[in-house]
DNA sequence: TTGCAATGTGAAC
DNA sequence: TTCACCTTGCAAT
């Protein structure tokens, strides 16, 4: 399930897994074979995420592993005594207590430094990396005619979205996916950032991404709506079509933008500007 | 058993 | 804008 949140969660469970650990690698699949002959052997020094992407370093070598999981990239952390090689393994990491494994990932190779570093740079600032500035995505968000769903997963403007905080996060702001970005206000992208960190750090705790529920519900959502009956481990409207909004009742929408599915209630989430909070100036 | 959709990206046109 | 790629799980047959 991987969104920003599970990477995050990822390089945690790897550094504590086994930084400090000698640790071998494989590549039963094969397709990973060079980076594994490698790493084999060497202490796991760090693993670290920025956005959708994963760095796991090894003492003694300057490359790093890099992952990316794609859309169907799994991973899986066990303990068995009996370590069985099932179907295409792209990579085996272990010690002797722990393995995991990686398969289906879109990108799975050693790195330089540089090659690195130029990565990173050209992504956006990750909500769950204390020194991301909100700013910074919001100078390329407020020159955009781009649809604003459209802007949230680019990952070159924030890092580490997907298409399910995408669906979510516009629908806690009550903002329509096809506005264009700048038409946004800066205090709406700043409550938005503000609750994209609250929602990717409940990600990363719960190793969930579909369980926001009531409670983490935004208090800029007001009291003067009736609770909703969203049962809990539910998501608000992503892959929700057909079904009723939970706060309006609104059956929610579905249509592709930028080669993926949308989601949004069109009553919560209007096509026009909302009124600009405190000015009474209708903007559109 | 088959077929399709899926929380993603980048290259080719 | 379309396509190819990586793999699995679940629905339809």
């Amino acid at each position: 399930m991987p969104e920003g949140h599970t990477i995050h969660r990822l390089a945690g469970r790897l550094t504590s897994e086994f930084a400090g650990h000698v640790t071998r690698s494989s590549s039963p699949q094969g397709r990973f074979d060079m980076g594994a002959g490698a790493i084999d052997g060497r202490v796991l020094e760090v693993a670290d995420a920025w956005g959708k992407h994963l760095f796991v370093r090894f003492e003694g070598l300057a490359d790093e592993v890099h992952v990316h999981l794609g859309l169907f990239g799994r991973t899986r952390f066990a303990h068995d005594d009996v370590r069985e090689v099932k179907g295409a393994l792209r990579w085996r990491l272990e010690d002797d207590h722990t393995y995991f494994d990686l398969r289906g990932a879109t990108a799975c190779a050693l790195m330089g430094p540089d090659e690195v570093g130029a990565l990173v740079d050209r992504l956006g600032p990750d909500p769950l990396r204390e020194e991301s500035d909100p700013d910074q995505a919001w100078q390329r968000i407020r020159r955009s005619r781009a649809p604003i769903g459209g802007l949230l997963m680019d990952q070159k403007i924030v890092a580490g979205i997907g298409n399910v905080y995408r669906a979510e996060v516009l629908f806690r702001r009550g903002i329509d996916p096809f506005m264009e970005g700048r038409l946004l206000h800066r205090p709406e992208w700043l409550d938005m950032w503000s609750d994209l960190v609250v929602m990717m750090h409940e990600g990363v705790r719960t190793g969930r991404i579909d369980c926001i529920d009531t409670a983490s519900r935004p208090a800029s959502m007001g009291k003067a709506h009736a609770l909703p009956h969203q049962p809990p481990g539910r998501v608000w409207v992503y892959r929700r079509q057909g079904e009723p909004c939970f706060v309006c009742g609104t059956p929610v929408r579905t249509e592709e933008m930028a080669a993926r599915n949308l989601f949004w209630c069109p009553t919560c989430q209007r096509r026009t500007r909302r009124r600009a909070p405190g000015t009474g100036t209708r903007i559109t």
